[in-house]
DNA sequence: CAGAAAAATTAGACAGTGTTCAATTGTCCA
DNA sequence: TGGACAATTGAACACTGTCTAATTTTTCTG
């Protein structure tokens, strides 16, 4: 066939990446598969490599996708808090993660082919949630020059991200750990009290 | 064909997990074929499911044996250390990720299919660098209760875990961190001094 | 030592994958 | 109304993990 008409190429891009989402929301990254996606739209596989190059752009737009949605997590759950907005952060951070650990993941699952560098389109819209944590951080560390917030902001984000981690492959479970989300927490403190000081 | 006493069972099993690991170091997780380990060492597929129930279960013997190499590789570099043991226990899990990239990943992107729990005996081989690090917290921290050391050693893991993964996936990179192993580090350092006044 | 039982190994099939491409079909413009 | 163009498809290709029947080799037994 030809043009259906049915949707625009904008539309049907955004289809293709809406229905990705929920496949991958529901059968994570491991069990993805591009046909099913081009199934589950009622179209055929070429129509999705119509649409991107490959398959590794697909899940690029994917997961830059749950970015923004991540993005929008995080700040709705900052809206209107007061009093220890880092502990919001952090928790928002794991409960994200918690309610949507195949889209978490797959964030982390998908490595680039080597040459491949991340568009930087996608970078731009990744880096939203970076700098919610850079205002924050910088908020509670007014006599710190900007380059030493985003520094330390990225190191906090990396210590979450661990725990985060840990917390979802099930490696705290093992050892009897209830609270991943608090110990997260506590190390984040424990780095802006020291940074206070400094 | 039938046994053809090439090799004995056990070193079969031996040689399969040896040829995954080097082929897992050479391509990584993403391109890692079990007909291709096969095909190296002169086997069809068939023998490698007669030695592994599933590819998981192969998955599972190559990366736990990583974490054998990984440990060794911690060991070495913290002997004869006498000040300063958790910098270099921080560099030598750093060091260990940049060396061996695609295995040090490939433990964190094989996840177990749902329902199949981590085997006892992989279990208890991989928990060997935790407990080194249990150790040398344990060190730093001798007014402090074993159960305190262990979870404390299990969240500085977790943040070195963070940065390493970061620095490894470009994040770092991408905002111009030149050191994620020290920024690591004096997030350790700071972790430990608080639990020294505690 | 011969023959039967057991175990190891293989080839081949199956359903699935990402990717490519020629052929077709719908849409738009001159 | 035609012709150009672009979207869409189906089929092919070379893979993948997994399973099974058939074959071959070893081992056990009488």
């Amino acid at each position: 066939m030809g043009r259906r008409a049915d949707h625009s190429r904008a539309e049907l891009r955004e289809l293709i990446i809406e229905e990705g989402h929920r496949q991958m929301a529901a059968q994570g990254f491991a069990r993805f598969s591009a046909r099913q996606v081009a199934r589950a739209i009622g179209y055929s596989v070429g129509t999705i490599y119509n649409l991107f190059p490959s398959l590794d752009h697909l899940l690029l737009a994917i997961n830059t996708h749950t970015f923004a949605l991540w993005s929008d997590f995080v700040r709705r759950r900052l809206e209107g808090v007061g009093e220890d907005r880092i502990a919001v952060l952090v928790q928002a951070y794991f409960d994200f993660a918690s309610e949507h650990t195949n889209l978490w993941m797959a964030i982390f699952d998908h490595r680039l082919p080597p040459g491949m560098p991340l568009p930087a389109e996608d970078e731009e819209k990744r880096r939203e949630l970076t700098l919610i944590v850079i205002r924050e951080v910088g908020g509670l560390l007014p006599n710190r020059s900007q380059s030493e917030v985003e520094r330390l902001a990225r190191s906090l984000v990396a210590t979450v991200h661990g725990h985060c981690t840990y917390a979802l492959n099930g490696s705290f479970d093992l050892m009897g750990e209830t609270d991943p989300a608090g110990l997260a927490l506590t190390r984040v403190r424990e780095s802006i009290a020291a940074a206070k000081v400094a």
